[in-house]
Order: C-alpha cells, then structure tokens, then sequence
DNA sequence: AGCTATTGATAATG
DNA sequence: TCATTATCAATAGCT
C-alpha cells in the first residue's frame, strides 16, 4: 500500500526508516484497539523503536496480559525456572530449620532441659557423651591451666632474678654514691678549711657538716 | 478496507466475528513481522482471542522483550519484587547456616572436641553448663530409675501377694482333696470293712492305711 | 507534517 | 475453513 511495492528487508534511509517506523507503528497499534474492539480479544503489543523508544498497547493491565502469555505459553521457560528456584529455595530452608530443630533439640539434652521424653538408655548415653566433653574440657583446662602457672612461675622467676640483680646494683651503685660522697665532702672540706684559713677562721667547718 | 465501513464496535454477529477476529489477527501479526523487518524494530504481540486461544509474534525471546518493557516501565512491578524476595531468601539461608555454624561449634564444644581456641575462662564456662547438663540428666536419670525400681517393687509385692493367696488357695484345695481322700477312703473302709465283716475277717483295716 | 497515488487488508460472499 | 472480489484503509513517496 503506497506508491510502489517495498520490499521485505531493512530500510536503507535513515530517514525513510524513521518516517515508516512510525506510520506503521501507529497503523499496528490502531489495529489492534480495532481488533480488541471489534472481536473482544486480549491485546497487547510492544514495540521498541531502533532509537530505543518505547511504545505499547494493551487492552487491560499489561502486567495481566504478560501474566496470562506466562500461564498460557507454558510452565516452560522463566516462570517455571524461578518456581523450580522458589520450591528448591524453600526446600533447602526447610532442610535448615529441621538441622536447626535437631540441633536445638540436641544442645537443650546437651544442657539437661527438655529431656522428659528421654528414656533410661537414651538419658544414659547423653551422661556418657556429657561425662566425655567434660572430661575433654576439663583435661584441656588443667592442661592450659598448668600452661599458665608454668608460665607465671617462669616470670616469677625471672622477675626474682632480675630483682636480685638490680638489689645488687642497687647496693653496688649506693656504695659508690656512698664513696663519692664522702669523697666530695672530703674534698669540700678539704677547700673551706683552706679558705677558712685563708680568712683566719677555721671554726664553721664542724657546723657545716 | 472491505466492501463496506465498519463500526469500531464488538462485533455482534459471532461468526463474523469470529472471521474479523481470525484475519485482523492475522494482519497484525504480519503488520508487525513487517515493522520489525523494515524498521530493526523489536516487536511483541500478544493476542487472546475471545474464546482464549493465544497467539504471538516476537522479534526476539518474549520473555526478553518482556524484560526490557518491565525495565521500561520501571521497577515498579514484579521483577523488583521477585528480585527481594531472592535477596530476602538468600539471606534468610545465610542466617539459617550462621546459626548453624554456630550450633554446630557449640555442640562439638560441648562434646569436647575443637576446644584448642578457647580459654580459660570459656572452659570453665562450659565446664559448669556441662556439670549443671550432667547434674541434671543423672537426676532425672535417677528418677527415671527409682520409678522403674518402685513400680518393680511394687508389681513384685503384688506377685508376692497374689503367690500368697494362690498357695492358700492351694492348701485349700488340697486341704480339701484330702478330705475328699479321706472320707473316700474312709467310704471305702467302711465298705471294706462291711465287706470283711460280711467275710469275717478285718484285719486288712489297718494294713490299707 | 500533509497529500495522494498506489498497494495491502479485509468484509461480504460463495 | 478457503477463495474471490469489491471496497476501504494504510502508507510510500513526494512536497
């Protein structure tokens, strides 16, 4: 329809392109009001210009429409793939919470609560089994705890003998304090004797000490 | 374009419109084959006929289409929704399996195994949460036991008491029996010794017993 | 955009 | 449903 046939293949001019694009794109969507109208079909049609714009035509909620092409075209494709992904999602929780059940239930036993329903054998082995983590535990507490008594008498030790070591200084050092002391005050009395007997006074000398 | 206009309005005649319906749909269909062609345009028709058969035309995968016209929309809509729901169960499995780790230690803590990183104070800890367990399962154990132990006392009694009376009854009966015995016997002697006499002789009396 | 010659679509009919 | 065809609608090319 036009002047002149067109054949069945991309349109060359940009520009023709553009101008057919749109001509026929309205003439799709009038035709299909047309044909929702007239018959009471269900339509809905999208369209994406080569510029990336959008158009669309749907006779009721797109969303309906998309929703009712899912259910029609089949469980087949996404929609079964994400309820296949929802069903082992939900499994694999599922799976988790009856672990975490187990395991709750498990670490009540392990803590004496909930064990009304336990029967004498049953009581028995859980005794044996907390009998064996106590005696782990406790054997690995003695163990670290001697560790730390070891390792404290070591510092002990060591801060004995270092303390030995600086009492020795300490004396050596007030010996030598002690010694240059008196040899200072020697000497200083040496010097105000020597000026008091410069000055012809010789008698501070016992009070200055 | 037919020998004569039509009105944009439902069809009433069903035939026809089940005819109008069948070659419209056609012509969309084509119409938009055409577009897509001419024009590097992508197309998506989806078309319910009044009677619910579906029909479609897609320049690419429909659900891609229909991707991009959800993106286009914007993220208002299910996608979006899906995606947290996937998010919210990834991380609703991510803290079901932290729970589980952390169950998981606590029970081999418990048990005594993979205590080398814990310390004192820890062991200690799980040294009194095991005693008040151990405390707890050997009490109820012990309850547990005491019952087996009075009810066996108990049906014991009973037995002994039931004994009791079946060997009175035992007696009884062979108390009975006895004089049953005896006074057949003594029917019989009585009879022997009628007997006897009636011989003359009852001296055998004695010898019987 | 608007026009119009021309083609394409289709309503009515068989 | 299929084919025909008279008619109308869409639109290609042009302005």
């Amino acid at each position: 329809m036009g002047r002149g046939k067109v054949e069945l293949k991309r349109i060359e001019n940009q520009t023709s392109r553009q101008v057919t694009f749109s001509k026929r794109k309205n003439g799709i969507l009038k035709k299909a009001f047309e044909l929702s109208v007239l018959c009471e079909a269900e339509v809905a049609v999208i369209i994406f210009s080569p510029s990336g714009k959008f158009y669309q035509f749907a006779t009721d909620e797109m969303d309906r429409i998309i929703a009712r092409y899912r259910n029609e075209v089949g469980q087949l494709h996404s929609n079964h793939k994400r309820l296949r992904t929802v069903k082992s999602w939900n499994s694999e929780i599922e799976e988790l919470k009856k672990s975490i059940n187990i395991m709750e239930a498990r670490l009540r036993h392990f803590s004496g609560e909930d064990i009304s329903t336990l029967g004498v054998k049953e009581l028995k082995q859980l005794e044996r089994q907390l009998k064996i983590g106590v005696d782990r535990i406790r054997s690995k507490k003695r163990r670290v705890m001697s560790e730390q008594i070891n390792s404290l008498k070591r510092r002990q030790k060591d801060l004995q003998e270092e303390n030995l070591r600086l009492q020795q200084r300490v004396q050596l050092q007030e010996l030598h304090d002690a010694n240059l002391s008196l040899r200072n005050l020697g000497a200083n009395r040496r010097v105000e004797f020597q000026q008091r007997v410069l000055r012809g006074s010789a008698q501070s000398v016992n009070q200055g000490i």
